[in-house]
DNA sequence: GTACACTGACTGTCCAGTCAGTCATTTTGC
DNA sequence: GCAAAATGACTGACTGGACAGTCAGTGTAC
């Protein structure tokens, strides 16, 4: 009876998948506190309990709260960017495939995803972390805007497209999925809107003025 | 000599009017010092600082760090709903012409002033805040929107408009402004963008896409 | 029996909020 | 007129609590 007084203690993560794994639970852990709380207000001692373990296990995979904030945004960028990269010089797909794809890409994978809270996380964090901020801007925000940029020109260079706004500003294709991230987590609650069929209709709206024809 | 020796002491503020404009001087301070740290990390004792008082003192004209926030936030929004609100009624001018009004004003009485900062602060602090988030929604989100939709039945009421998709989802027709806001502040430093020519480009998108012409 | 992942009580710092005190100004008493 | 007393806006040193980061100690595995 003495002995099994104490619950079970996990046993000691010695394999560097075990690490990673371990690692990953905290930083799934940070990830609902700093939401909650925001950084600042976050305690690392909240982000212990909800991972299971004390607060300084904390200190022997993260040298500091910020730095556990850095690996938790660092954590949740890059992979989906890269994956999209691979799959859009296919030059079989006309423009507004690769457009309407890549939409759809953005509903599944990151708004619909444990990455979009991530998202939101950093934008609200971001002013105070200006090197986080730049190292998001050059590799997510630069390389998305590429990619769209680049499906536009396709699309203009085929005569697929009859305007050029959108390889001039891509920021205009996305804006919209920004504001569906940003509403979800500030007004959904109280006042609901199907973001799944704003995005579809701005995409309607998008292919009316690049093709620039009546529906 | 010793008596001049301690400089000149404010006269007591004891009109109504005086009392607001040092409320406001500390509005601003605030604004300054929370903008630079995000609410949790700004001290009172700077925002003290830079208003030109003791901390003491804005205790007499605010009760908590909290309601200095909010009173900050309040300051701020509200305003230029109203003066939009009074505008749009005119039927004599075409719904293509209202919505560059409406941009313009944007432009010139938002992100082109301190307002857009105590937007950005508020989208930052939002989700901490869930009733200053509820009070914004409520007074500036469903009445911006509200004009905006406005704005869209009545154009294609009149046959000006071909698409219905922005009087169902007017958010569609702020995003840009939103993506404005967010990258002057976040990016603008080292990724400089011209707000003025990509707000341009989304309103001849807007048409083309509305009007259902090529241009 | 020793190496090492893990623990959690402890320490030093930081800061929101307080309040006894200061000092122009106004009012009262003569 | 003028001194003395009252007023109240303003001050800033102080307090109490909170929390990031530490480290001596515990238990487990091998």
């Amino acid at each position: 009876m003495s002995v099994r007084q104490r619950a079970k203690r996990r046993a000691p993560a010695r394999s560097e998948s075990e690490r990673q794994a371990k690692l990953q639970t905290i930083l799934d852990a940070a990830l609902d506190i700093f939401l909650e709380k925001g950084f600042a207000d976050a305690r690392l001692d909240d982000v212990a309990a909800r991972a299971g373990v004390a607060k300084g296990t904390l200190y022997l995979y993260v040298p500091s709260k910020q730095a556990l904030f850095e690996a938790l945004v660092r954590s949740g960028i890059g992979g989906p960017v890269r994956a999209i990269e691979q799959k859009v010089p296919d030059p079989d797909i006309s423009a507004e495939d690769q457009l309407r794809g890549l939409f759809l890409f953005l509903r599944t994978e990151i708004l619909g995803t444990r990455r979009r809270d991530i998202v939101r996380l950093l934008l609200m964090e971001a002013s105070r972390f200006p090197e986080l901020a730049e190292v998001y801007h050059r590799e997510v925000i630069v390389r998305g805007l590429r990619i769209l940029r680049c499906i536009a020109e396709r699309g203009v260079a085929r005569g697929e497209f009859r305007s050029d706004e959108i390889a001039r500003f891509p920021q205009l294709a996305i804006a919209p999925a920004l504001v569906a991230l940003l509403w979800t987590s500030l007004f959904q609650r109280f006042d609901p809107i199907d973001i799944e069929a704003m995005l579809e209709a701005h995409l309607m709206l998008l292919m009316k003025a690049l093709k620039g024809h009546p529906s």
